[in-house]
DNA sequence: GATGGGAATGATACACATTCTCAACCATTA
DNA sequence: TAATGGTTGAGAATGTGTATCATTCCCATC
């Protein structure tokens, strides 16, 4: 997961980085293409693919594979958890100590070799629930 | 997850439920078609994807959302855990014993309504690490 | 300062998984 | 039997992500 070499900083990755690491949220490649292209109108979707794709190969953000039809993007690449809601697909870190001894555990019990792994949790988001409420009271 | 509501058993689901129960991967739903298709020719992909996405609301099988770009399923229902290979994206079981008890230290520290969780190892199969090292001597 | 080659970009076309739409069909009940 | 409502199959539509390719940019060298 070191970065496997160094990659030119052009403007348009340097905006990626930097509107990535300002939200805690964990937005997909489009919502990155939103916000980047406030900042360079003219830039490609498929540049902004490319780039997020090349910069998770390089370890500098992190690419997590939840459920759900689409990537999201992190900026913090340490070992931590998400929970997903089911309703509205928002994902959110939560505060679990990591379990890297995990990966031990299931290298012994498979005959793969075992690079990580990664614990989802789903559940309903606050505003979700008090919207569900709601519409069950109406 | 309790079903639901019972749903009616028309051939078509009949089918769908005896072709997941008689493999022990993870199919895909386009998998999950071209075993169905095999008994009933006519059948449309839709209804494939249509009851796949029912029985599980409906808890009678797991919908698989891990990483990769297609949803899986899998006829086993009990909480377990899986690895995937990203390499050739295979998905199977890991024999690591559950940890149910994981749901409420995640509803302690978040706002959510914790409903599940999922631990999923990504790694290389047996049959991808093999490969590789082909490559790599040639 | 010109220039040549490789990397990067933006526009577009494409591929693929999934969902939607809708007419036809079928089981059940009035 | 007729009406009702759920179900199906076919195909169109959507959405996410990838591939292609001409153009542009960077940068070392002349």
């Amino acid at each position: 997961m070191q970065p496997q070499s160094e990659i030119r900083l052009t403007p348009q990755r340097q905006v990626i980085l930097e509107e990535l690491a300002k939200v805690k949220t964990h937005p997909t490649a489009n919502e990155v293409y939103d916000m980047v292209r406030k900042r360079l109108p003219r830039i490609g979707l498929g540049t902004v693919y490319r780039n997020l794709e090349l910069m998770a190969d390089n370890g500098m953000i992190l690419k997590l594979e939840v459920g759900g039809s689409q990537k999201r993007f992190d900026a913090i690449t340490n070992l931590h958890y998400h929970i997903r809601c089911t309703c509205c697909g928002k994902v959110d870190d939560i505060e679990l100590t990591a379990m890297p001894h995990l990966d031990q555990l299931a290298s012994d019990s498979s005959d793969y070799q075992v690079v990580g792994h990664h614990i989802e949790f789903s559940g309903i988001c606050a505003t979700c629930g008090e919207a569900q409420e709601k519409a069950i009271t109406n």
